[in-house]
DNA sequence: CATGAATGAGGCTTCATTCAT
DNA sequence: GATGAATGAAGCCTCATTCAT
């Protein structure tokens, strides 16, 4: 991928976190990665393309990162590592997180990513259930739903909600129910 | 309050929970509501007025609803006819949680309501804070940060990221953890 | 005239002034004078009326003030005391002045209030005319179009283009011009 | 510069002096010189934007047209030729004038334009001085802006006030006045 | 791969004016 | 005399996208 490519991807990555994906204007991509506008549109087809690029990658990025944990042999370790990752990123990349909210949630932007927000949600709710399926066979289903919804719920809470939030406390909480 | 300015609300309310705030037009929440355009900048500064209106009027509601459950003496019961109440509102009117959603989370709509939304987290906190500090004297705090995220974590699961989402189960399993 | 309508005079005046007659509403004028939309109406039939309601009023001030110098015998002596009352009224309210400039010369303003503009024009001439007659009968048209020009030359370049104008000492050598 | 913004610059002009800043609009200037909005946006960042360049460009001709005055070596000789441009052009471009007497009058503009509005003055008054500080080193000043005052005052009364302005006799008399 | 002029639909907002009360 | 809800046209500006070079 070009390098003009790239740099167009992260300030649009940038752009659509901080202010939104309909505040954000191509024009402003283009001045802010200093590319002109014909050249974003030889890369991306439109701008709902550009998006789902964005997307697409970050998802890749996200089931790389799951598969290092993979390796680990003891379902409860697995978890507590899966736990630290996710919150060791959500503490580093608050805007990656944001992003994804926001995309997610906007009807426009849902829509546009229907397929990649289902592919992405499958892939994980695969990988947690895998886990809990090792933990407890009964009622892995459920126990997994509950996990995604506590991890979702905090990065909610944490970067829309409160002011202030016991990001550490609620991570311990987490290690030490799943620990157990 | 005006009936027009009622629909005008009413109308702008379902759009954009419907579409978002930003895909939402003035000129569609005029025609919509069938009202001038005038009309609705005589009632409502701007967009963002409007929008700010609505959000505070739903808050309104909440407390007002909440308040019903204060007056359950038992705080296990009170819990639990929060949580009913909560997926019953969840179920009912899943528009409007959307739309609290989107607002919450869309970074330009976040700034219009940065107070406003602080106001509601407040009053929800200290709510919840309330009942698990007659549970749970020691660590009402963070019990009640998970409360909340579960609930938060389940709504968006529910309607932004997983097709046919296992919700009752999700509500009896939260009704059955604090009930015991 | 009842107090509303003159205090409706009073502000537009100012706001017409200020910021000029298109930068105006009719809105910002019924706030600012605490009347209603409907009244103003009652009062005066559109914004143009009411335009032209104020540059009436002034123009019957202006003549009222000169008339009370036609009564000075001596010519020379006439014409030192419509300097010094133009001066003064110059200094003492700008914004009378402001607007009166703006008016004429805004092509907008200009053709609502084209009659009254002339009839102002030519009573001032006549004024000044009558004055010179007397003095130099010979060049007395003449004159009067120079004592005018620089009479407004110096209202302009007070008003609308240098900061720090020397306003007493172009008054002085107007005096001391005339007098001999 | 191309062809389409000169265009639009050179509409913009006629239509601002013929009508007025406030009421001129971008689409009226857009349909009259042939052009999308959107182009006059790519070229002006606003209406207010276009008028500075409009404003900047005819003081850049203004001064230009003052410097080949600058090579006449005898001061009274000097005058009169500046005496015969300015009347000149009074005569030739009437909107030119009316343009800038508007803008430097009209509250909102003239805000707009301060600063090139004080660049342009100190300008001509620089060059004014210079000539009567030749002629007269100890009234200088004072007859600077005596000289400067009835230029503007007559063209005021010319294009604003008076019907059947006898201009060329206020020339004639300006000349010899200057001339002796 | 790269530029930026050009388009035109559509967005938010303002405003003079009317009219029922 | 007095109010303010209601209208609808028009104003400034933004924006995704195209295309000739």
């Amino acid at each position: 991928m070009s390098d003009k490519k790239k740099e167009v991807m992260r300030v649009a990555t940038y752009l659509f976190s901080e202010f939104g994906f309909e505040n954000t204007s191509m024009a402003k991509i283009c001045i802010e990665s200093g590319v002109s506008k014909g050249l974003v549109y030889h890369h991306f087809a439109s701008k709902t393309a550009l998006l789902r690029a964005i997307f697409s990658e970050t998802t890749q990025r996200m089931i790389e990162m799951s598969e290092t944990s993979d390796l680990i042999a003891n379902p409860k370790e697995r978890l507590v590592n899966l736990i630290k990752q996710l919150f060791g990123q959500l503490k580093t990349d608050k805007l990656f997180f944001q992003l994804n909210l926001n995309i997610m949630i906007q009807p426009s932007t849902k829509n546009i990513l229907k397929d990649l927000i289902q592919e992405r949600a499958t892939h994980l709710l695969t990988s947690v259930n895998t886990i809990f399926k090792a933990i407890d066979s009964e009622n892995y289903e459920l126990l997994s739903y509950v996990f995604i919804a506590e991890i979702d719920g905090i990065a909610l809470d944490y970067l829309a909600v409160f002011d202030n939030y016991p990001l550490d406390k609620l991570e311990n909480y987490l290690i030490e129910k799943h620990e157990k």
